[in-house]
DNA sequence: ATCATGCTTAGCCATGCTGCTAACTATATA
DNA sequence: TATATAGTTAGCAGCATGGCTAAGCATGAT
């Protein structure tokens, strides 16, 4: 019955971005330093850095440095607040199917009589 | 392995506001009018509204108007999308496990001999 | 010490998002 | 027909987002 979690926010909004679910694909087959990620993309390193940030925030990706480099690892874990509210509002709407079901039999026992 | 589904970004987006998560998680319970939307919310009308148009581009939300009442309906099957999403990530997650799980088993064996 | 590489930061531009008010339309109801 | 109700539309203000270029570190290689 979470009122307002903000990490739900973040968790939805740093994956509403198709650039963004690209790297966190290419991540989830194996950590990769930032050059790799902007490669395939197409855009500039700027730009995919402000993407790692934002999936960074949503505890999406952890990223450490090495030397000069900086290596970036896909967190699945992050995605567990994600399937919860999903469960959350499947078992609203189903508990509210089975409120609807009860209420058909009864209305159907009714007519019997 | 879909390039770039724009139904995702759609999807994702529409979740990003708690605002319009109140609003599915209370029509997941049951239709309902939008001033019944606007009411708990403490939002103005057209900015519920808006909130709503969200939701129905997303396809999370169907409306029909019944004289001067428009009635929301929550459409769970507009979620399915995200869970296949989730299921492929999770595919492409454990399959890089399995194969860092052989590449120990290999190096394991290998140190044996 | 110099140079190349990999990342980082600052800052610009166009666009989009989220809230609002004010004014409007359409349907009940008296 | 007049009035209240439910929704709708237009348009504004403020801030966020997503792309870029240009310039600035920091580290590894020569």
């Amino acid at each position: 019955m979470a009122k307002h979690d903000p990490h739900l926010d973040l968790l939805f909004h740093a994956l509403s971005d198709p650039t963004r679910r690209m790297m966190l694909n290419q991540l989830a087959k194996g950590p990769a330093p930032v050059s790799e990620l902007a490669g395939p993309s197409g855009f500039k390193l700027p730009t995919i850095l402000r993407h790692l940030s934002v999936l960074e925030e949503a505890g999406l990706v952890a990223t450490q440095k090495d030397g000069r480099v900086r290596s970036c690892a896909f967190q699945p874990k992050a995605l567990q607040p994600m399937t919860d509210w999903l469960d959350e509002q499947r078992k609203v709407w189903e508990s509210r199917l089975d409120r609807l079901d009860d209420y058909v039999t009864k209305l159907m026992k009714e007519r019997e009589q």
